[in-house]
DNA sequence: TATTACCCTATCGTTTTTGTAGATTTATAT
DNA sequence: ATATAAATCTACAAAAACGATAGGGTAATA
């Protein structure tokens, strides 16, 4: 289950995207937008700037803005840095691995060998799609 | 992320595939050798009985047993009785559609857009794949 | 009678989602 | 300059949902 997270996150940052300009935009008017709760944007948009996503402003007239053109934003990336890791099972992660507890020998796990395809079928298209072609 | 419910459950479904025997199997020798909490084990093996996966049988030389060859069990079906939707929102689940209570428009939205691809992606994979293709 | 699957329930821990309360920064009007 | 209003920032906290596991009793079968 894609989190409420990621889903707030991406409708956010595609709202912005759509917009013609690049000057801060508040909040409240994301949130009112996008059905989102103000709060949980709040702390949301907030993780996206700490990751160079987007810019913010304090003060009056400030906001958050996006930082680089829509097609240089990758969803690999955003999805990375909402979601976590793109594998389903940590064994198979590139940017998350761990060893699994159970399990002696990661080359006869059934598991690991289908979450693998699983992962690069998910990496292809998240790699295929950038912020821009979102927009419809 | 994959639960271990599923995890767990692919896994007694490979190991009872790898055996030449299609004879009952208890529990505790799939618990043991796949290192799985028995109790834990007892319930996801139910399910899959009452999905038609396995058969089972009590009493002494009791156990589970598979009920189909490997390859006529397509991953698709394990998956939606184990983890439940392929996709990631219910707003582009086939077998668990729902509509998403923010989002006007499907259409225009690009969660939406975006993990539409990645349900088709995964759902190729779990296609391409049966029981008989995740033993080594 | 022993063995094994079946079934119900309770519990513990974690994650997700949301809310509360204030502190800090900035633009603007007076 | 000063006050005011408008924003983001910060830190908790709580509630809700979910995941994983354990315990104990019942029913079927050799």
């Amino acid at each position: 289950m894609l989190s409420k997270k990621t889903k707030y996150g991406l409708k956010a940052l595609t709202y912005l995207a759509s917009l013609e300009t690049r000057e801060p935009v508040q909040i409240a008017e994301i949130a009112k937008h996008e059905n989102i709760s103000q709060k949980f944007l709040e702390s949301i948009l907030l993780t996206l700037r700490r990751n160079g996503f987007l810019g913010s402003k304090k003060g009056k007239g400030g906001g958050y803005y996006l930082i680089k053109e829509p097609e240089d934003i990758l969803m690999t990336a955003v999805m990375r840095v909402l979601e976590g890791p793109i594998a389903m099972v940590p064994c198979v992660s590139l940017n998350f691995y761990e060893k699994c507890a159970d399990c002696p020998d990661e080359n006869k796990c059934s598991v690991n060998k289908l979450m693998l395809q699983v992962r690069d079928s998910a990496l292809e298209v998240y790699r295929n799609n950038t912020l821009a072609d979102l927009i419809s």
